[in-house]
DNA sequence: TTATAATCTTGTCACTGTCAAGTTCGATTT
DNA sequence: AAATCGAACTTGACAGTGACAAGATTATAA
């Protein structure tokens, strides 16, 4: 099971490892639009029907790669918010931030998990993954208001408020269609970020 | 120029609206990612090659039909808007429902609009199409701020943060990712929305 | 009428995703 | 140690795709 070099032998180990992270480069340079999948076993220098056996189709690989995203997309938001201030309002920026940095860092990536039909949020790996990033949201906001969206739904509209404000200045960012923001200093950007955030997650 | 039916001649009249109205009952029916020119063609009784001459490629088609969608989609806003109160918060939101009932009754087309690197918002008619109804949301801000997003960042940050609640909304029920409002009675649902529509407009 | 240009068709190309059949090879059994 | 089995991967084929070139048809205008 063991070898150095991977690449001359039939069977090769972790393909699947192996085209997954052909797929992510695929995807970030072609963008979903032109994504291929004969593409990706060239990148991973396989054969086209190589990815199949692994896969299944074109879908499946995308489902692996979304799942694969909210993970990273969670995590992202945790590094974030270990390097805040540990208070409910800070927090909840600090992950709201993270939402959009993964979104303007990973543009193709963060289009596939949200603005695509193909990963199938059915499939376990991925809706558990949805799932977690969901629940992450549900307690950041849950925290911050002092409550528990789950059983008030006047925090549940909370946690729909923030999630729409950030979902919404991710995308729009990701787009390119919020200029006014995107040349605002970072730092500058990020206060008017924040304040929007809490102006969501806040009740009138 | 006149003619009753215009199926069997060759050249054929208005060729170019009838492929409209094909490419966006494909783009309805196989979504985005499936759709294709050849498809639009067939649906249209045309040839295969018959589209290219008059958009060049896919993706002129799909500006010229993100362009339409845009003119569309403004005018959706403006009738909501003479049904509701002639006040600055009302007709806000009414712009703002507007723009979410766009999206969830064209999803789609709602997806092209603004998910999409396809259509070319370089090109004329689409440009136009998009700042008229980038437009109208600073102006409909700037009603009922009192102010002009052009001239005070203040109410250009609340102009912003407006657009991303609004889009934010309608992308994530879009992609029925809110089951929450979703399973709402419509009247209760505009409410909320309604309510976070003016959150996000109101500074802190 | 004749020329000209616009409109549409036909044919072809390289590329795509998927399927079926074959090859290689690790692992298990005997 | 040998045989077997099944998983991993390849090869080859098929229909469908977007784009291009070349030809056919028709409106316009000279």
């Amino acid at each position: 099971m063991y070898e150095g070099a991977a690449k001359a032998r039939y069977h090769h180990g972790d393909l699947r490892a192996v085209l997954l992270e052909a797929a992510e480069a695929e995807l970030s340079e072609k963008s979903i639009e032109n994504f291929s999948l004969r593409g990706v076993a060239k990148r991973a220098g396989v054969s086209h029907a190589a990815p199949a056996h692994h896969f299944g189709d074109v879908d499946g690989l995308l489902t692996a790669l979304a799942a694969i995203g909210h993970r990273r997309f969670v995590a992202l938001q945790n590094v974030r918010q270990k390097r805040a201030v540990k208070e409910g309002a800070a927090q909840l920026v600090a992950a709201g931030l993270g939402y959009i940095d993964f979104a303007m860092t990973n543009p193709a990536l963060f289009r596939l998990m949200f603005s695509s039909k193909r990963p199938d949020f059915c499939q376990g790996e991925l809706a558990e993954a949805a799932t977690i990033a969901f629940e992450k949201l549900l307690d950041d906001v849950g925290r911050y208001r002092n409550g528990d969206p789950r059983e008030d739904d006047g925090v549940m509209a909370d946690a729909m408020s923030t999630w729409a404000m950030v979902h919404g200045l991710a995308d729009l960012l990701n787009g390119g269609r919020m200029k006014f923001l995107q040349n605002l200093p970072r730092k500058r950007r990020e206060e008017l970020l924040a304040d929007m955030i809490l102006r969501a997650a806040s009740p009138g």
